[in-house]
DNA sequence: TATTGTTATACTCTATAACTATA
DNA sequence: TATAGTTATAGAGTATAACAATA
């Protein structure tokens, strides 16, 4: 754990990693396109398909985005037809999105896109390094608190 | 080199990139701020730096954007005096773009930015987990050919 | 008055395409 | 006609703030 100073401009891991990162979800939002959909979408449909239906508010904070942005977010879904909104029974200042069953019916299909774009960039890992990059990963997620979630 | 299916949705190594690239990306922005620098303003920085000058299309194709971005990008940093504009001495066409003495000035200080940033999500990783995944990232790199830069 | 959502507005990042000035 | 750049236009992705309805 050393305390490093990164002279070289071009030393830092920060920047492989956006470099990197920037690639793959690039080539997955090229192959999104075939379905219509962006990455930020498929974030959306893929927490509603783990949570069958969710408080605009509560995605918010899972996917650490504002109200606003998921109120569009949901807004372009809803136009799609891949997912609807109802009021809430009880309180009447809530919402709910749920998938629909066409949208539900297209995650399979995304999820596909998802796994083809993964072994795209990383299936010439070892095992070892695979895992080695998986936990890193995680536990910077768990150390820093970043609550939840962005895309795949 | 498993061809691993991954049937989970949240078990994709491309989410969990995205996932920690952005919020790298998120912090090391915000420490710009203070300098009202973006993070693609810096790339371009970063990039003029290490070359001295760079004509706008040799910067395209280096940072993977198009002329257009880096029209724009470079009319931001040149209204911020970190950047100036000078036209071909041969080639009427051609233009040629280099730091300003102000802009060269504050690469270091941007620099100590990057330097902070990194050390604030990775300092914490084993010499051993920071050489497998900086390894990891530049072999993706050079197998991908993706050719060259992004950001820090 | 606090909370849940939506809408309006704005800005960055990037692309594509039209256009200008050389070569 | 091909090349280097710029400008115009557009759309995704977000944010902030104003607003509406309900608690």
């Amino acid at each position: 754990m050393p305390s490093r100073p990164a002279s070289d401009l071009t030393s830092h891991l920060g920047y492989w990693l956006r470099h990197v990162s920037n690639h793959v979800s690039h080539a997955f939002a090229r192959k999104l396109e075939s379905r219509d959909v962006t990455v930020a979408e498929w974030v959306v449909m893929r927490e509603l398909y783990g949570a069958d239906a969710l408080a605009p508010s509560r995605l918010a904070d899972k996917l650490r985005l504002t109200r606003g942005a998921i109120s569009k977010l949901a807004e372009r879904l809803i136009a799609k037809g891949l997912v609807m909104r109802a009021s809430h029974a009880s309180d009447g200042r809530a919402h709910i999105l749920a998938l629909t069953t066409k949208g539900r019916g297209l995650i399979p299909k995304l999820a596909a896109l998802a796994d083809q774009n993964d072994a795209e960039f990383f299936d010439h890992l070892t095992s070892q390094e695979r895992s080695t990059v998986e936990r890193v990963l995680k536990e910077i997620v768990k150390i820093r608190g970043l609550k939840s979630i962005p895309v795949d």
